[in-house]
DNA sequence: TCAATCACG
DNA sequence: ACGTACGTGATTGAG
């Protein structure tokens, strides 16, 4: 099947135009030609193809303006006239399409709707094309049929549609958005419609209708203001009618074949956008730059004490990865050891000062073959990370960025690893390289303390950790994996007979055409099937319940009872790998299983956490922070109200709840309580009365006055988030307490939705990255006190803002004591840190 | 490879 | 008119 992409070339424009053009200060180029348009419109002619990946492509713009309207004198065009700065780009456009090899079409007097409608109708009429039409406009979804579906674009993203799917979010086929049109108008189009009936109006006549000649000719049928409406406006929708109809046979003397997207011609397409001064385009298209092979030298009797090294694995998972290779550089050279050399490897570059890249991973990794490396240790991954640049875990991502040509962990994969030795020199080389480069840009960025203070120590308690692992009870896991999924096939049985169909229920798309289609329940959000529309279903259909529960089991089944056990080693326990590197506020991410998503919440699913078992004679202790984050914001807005609840040692929630609702704390409901707690979370991560609203299933206006109350009450606060968001505008970043940055770019967007979730980061990030900032320095700080107390225990998780530890029960005051004195002196703050811990023989004992 | 869903703080 | 709460990872189906 051949894929044809259609993509209206003057939609696109406008849209491009539109998008900055109201600053009022459009970008140019240094002669001062305007430029704005194209930039856009070459980023999302690139993000089609890259998206859409097809074999054919073709544009279309407009020469003629209104050629289906002409006749109709009453026809005005109302739409302004395109402005003189977005004229003067359109022919660059075009260029710049035939430099990247991709045709287009315009034709006099036909509109770029007309020449994709005659597309569209080719492709219909050919069993060997299917067509994806690119825009925004509503009234190309009119050509959607046999092969043709339609992106439509929205500010932010898309959405697709197909016969079906627009059928059953609009109830109406695609071809009837013309009738839609007649009836409901279109005031940016100026079809005048039919006055005085709207969207809904529209829909529910056409649902029952079909077209707007089926309306008219069961005129009798309707009563009231509708029936005098629609004859009063008779002439108009019609008319309307004709006007919203795209004309499918443009006399275009061109096949689809003609369409193939061709080859970029380089040189002409880097002359325009030269020219246009594009100048990350042109990185894009740029060959990479030829790096000079690498000398790789005989392995020297001793090497400088300045040196680095790099062992190269087959996978991710370091648990199991098997070696490759390795390589070690001084300021000599190069030098390759193969996988069984490493003894070698170990003896020459031991208590030196040694750079690497994820050391975490390489203590490992020689841990596994029985080493441990001494010596001063720098991690580039990590500096890498403190400044933000894309590692993606993976040093030929980061090494590929300045003048190297590595292939990836994938790439390597699918060629079997071979011919590797090059690549293994040129990282360890490039390690060597550029760790000074790191360290200036850390200490130029005033982070060389939270690497040196932080992250660099908390790499050996993270491994000591993965190394550790945590006990796991498989029977446990297995018994209980046992019970669920008997149930889980019952309620599937079921499920397939109440909705009369045997379909699978974990396919998303399915379920919802039988939800939807087949048992014709209401479908509120375009075919959705989350827990939340599930709920509101309960009262529809008995099914529904079933559904619910079936999901629930399933996820336990699958995701943590089978999961799991799939993932203990042979010492019957599970090894994590804690990612360092990777979020973007510093929190640590958990991998290989993910062991910060345990179920707690639901009942049934927190009982799997009695698989995590302390060995015999051993206790699990957990200590967590109460309301870590709040007593950040408290601190970091210097919130004195705040500030005082916390030092009162009050319920945060209930205080707050009694000052909203204007009672007593000894008055305070469930209810209260939940809902300032919701007040409280959504505060923290910038919500709208809208989001609160959607959350208390309250309505919006409601739920924006718990919000101002909740400012009035709590001013600091929400000077603290003008002031953060203002900050960040101006710096282009935030920070934490320990002067972890980030770069947030949302906010220079011009896009408003992007903008405003910059905004929402940046209120955010200081408070979330703090604690974690607080945690790390917490876990480096009980490890020192762990490992000079003697004291038969071991930190096995963190998840947060909670510590795991496994304990010989004699011992398991002692750590409390001390896990408890550690975490709360961590940092001083304006309010208390204030920690919470519970044991047991389990994780769910332990809770 | 991506989207949908749902598990956690 | 739009679209609406921050940060993560695993499983599944489907293109």
């Amino acid at each position: 099947m051949n894929k044809i992409v259609l993509v209206d070339g003057n939609n696109l424009l406008f849209r491009s135009y539109y998008a900055t053009a109201y600053t009022g200060n459009i970008m140019k180029n240094s002669k001062g030609f305007p430029t704005n348009a194209l930039y856009g419109f070459l980023g999302m002619m690139n993000k089609i193809i890259k998206e859409e990946n097809p074999t054919y492509i073709m544009v279309a713009f407009d020469i003629g303006k209104n050629f289906r309207v002409q006749k109709y004198e009453a026809y005005k065009d109302g739409r302004s006239k395109t402005p003189e700065e977005l004229k003067m780009q359109m022919p660059y456009a075009r260029k710049l399409l035939s430099a990247m090899g991709i045709k287009y079409y315009e034709l006099e007097p036909y509109e770029a709707d007309d020449i994709i409608g005659t597309f569209a109708k080719m492709v219909k009429e050919n069993k060997n094309f299917d067509a994806t039409i690119i825009s925004s406009d509503k009234d190309l979804i009119q050509l959607i049929g046999d092969g043709v579906d339609i992106k439509l674009l929205k500010q932010k993203d898309y959405i697709r549609y197909d016969e079906a799917s627009f059928n059953a979010e609009w109830g109406i086929k695609p071809i009837n958005i013309i009738d839609y049109k007649a009836i409901a108008g279109d005031a940016s189009d100026n079809i005048p419609g039919v006055k005085g009936i709207g969207d809904k109006g529209a829909l529910s006549l056409l649902t029952k209708y079909e077209t707007l000649e089926g309306v008219y000719e069961h005129i009798d049928e309707i009563t009231g203001k509708t029936k005098e409406k629609l004859e009063t406006s008779k002439e108009d929708a019609f008319m309307s009618k004709e006007i919203a109809t795209i004309y499918q046979m443009v006399p275009l003397e061109a096949s689809l074949e003609d369409t193939l997207y061709n080859p970029a011609n380089n040189s002409e397409l880097n002359a325009l956008l030269e020219e246009l001064e594009f100048y990350s385009f042109i990185k894009k298209f740029d060959v990479k730059k030829e790096v000079k092979p690498l000398e790789v030298k005989e392995i020297p009797q001793s090497i400088d004490n300045i040196c680095s090294y790099y062992l190269e694995l087959d996978s991710d998972n370091y648990h199991t990865a098997n070696l490759i290779g390795a390589s070690v550089t001084d300021k000599e050279g190069t030098y390759y050891f193969d996988k069984d050399n490493i003894d070698q490897l170990v003896k020459l570059i031991d208590n030196h000062i040694i750079y690497t890249y994820d050391e975490k991973k390489n203590i490992n990794v020689l841990n596994r073959l029985g080493y441990k490396l001494n010596g001063v240790i720098f991690d580039t991954m990590l500096a890498a990370y403190l400044l933000e640049y894309e590692t993606s875990d993976d040093i030929a991502t980061l090494a590929n960025q300045y003048d190297y040509n590595l292939k990836t962990l994938s790439e390597n994969k699918k060629n079997k690893f071979a011919l590797m030795m090059e690549d293994i020199c040129s990282k360890s080389e490039f390690i060597f390289k550029t760790r000074d480069t790191l360290v200036k840009e850390l200490k130029m960025f005033d982070m060389f303390d939270l690497y040196e203070k932080i992250e660099h120590p908390l790499i050996s308690v993270l491994s000591s950790m993965e190394i550790e692992g945590v006990n796991i009870d498989v029977a446990t896991l297995k018994d209980m994996a046992d019970t669920i999924n008997v149930k889980v096939e019952l309620l599937a049985r079921d499920i397939h007979d109440l909705t009369g169909s045997d379909f699978n229920i974990d396919s998303p798309k399915q379920l919802s055409e039988v939800l939807f289609d087949k048992l014709n329940l209401p479908d509120k959000k375009k075919g959705s099937t989350d827990i939340k529309v599930l709920k509101n279903l309960e009262d529809y259909h008995p099914v529904i319940k079933k559904i619910i529960e079936y999901r629930n089991l399933k996820k336990l089944s699958s995701t943590y009872l089978e999961g799991l056990q799939n993932t203990v080693y042979e010492d019957g326990k599970i090894h994590t790998i804690f990612k360092q590197g990777l979020t973007r506020t510093g929190r640590l991410s958990s991998v290989s299983p993910n062991l910060q998503n345990i179920p707690v919440r639901d009942e049934e699913g927190r009982k799997i956490r009695k698989a995590f078992k302390a060995r015999k004679g051993y206790k699990i202790l957990s200590v967590d922070y109460s309301q870590i984050e709040l007593r950040i914001l408290a601190h970091i807005s210097g919130c004195q109200e705040l500030i005082d609840a916390f030092n009162h040692n009050e319920d945060i929630h209930t205080k707050v709840a009694s000052d909203i609702y204007g009672v007593s704390i000894n008055e305070v409901t469930k209810l209260m309580r939940s809902t300032a707690k919701a007040v409280i979370f959504g505060i923290v991560y910038g919500i709208s009365g809208f989001g609160l609203g959607e959350n208390l299933h309250i309505n919006p206006k409601e739920a924006k006055a718990f919000i101002e109350k909740y400012y009035e009450l709590y001013p600091g606060v929400k000077k603290y988030m003008d002031k953060i968001v203002l900050e960040a505008k101006e710096n282009g970043y935030v920070t934490t307490l320990y002067n972890r940055r980030r770069n947030i770019d949302e906010l220079k967007s011009t896009n408003f939705m992007v903008r405003q979730a910059g905004e929402r980061i940046a209120l955010n990030t200081p408070i979330q990255g703090t604690a974690a900032d607080i945690i790390k320095l917490a876990m480096i700080n009980v490890y020192k006190a762990l490992s000079s107390a003697s004291l038969d225990a071991k930190m096995l998780v963190q998840v947060h803002d909670e510590l795991i530890f496994e304990v010989k029960e004699s011992d398991l005051k002692a750590l409390e004591a001390l896990v408890t004195k550690e975490m709360i002196n961590v940092a001083s703050l304006s309010v208390p840190l204030i920690v919470s811990a519970s044991s047991g023989d389990d994780w769910f004992e332990a809770k």
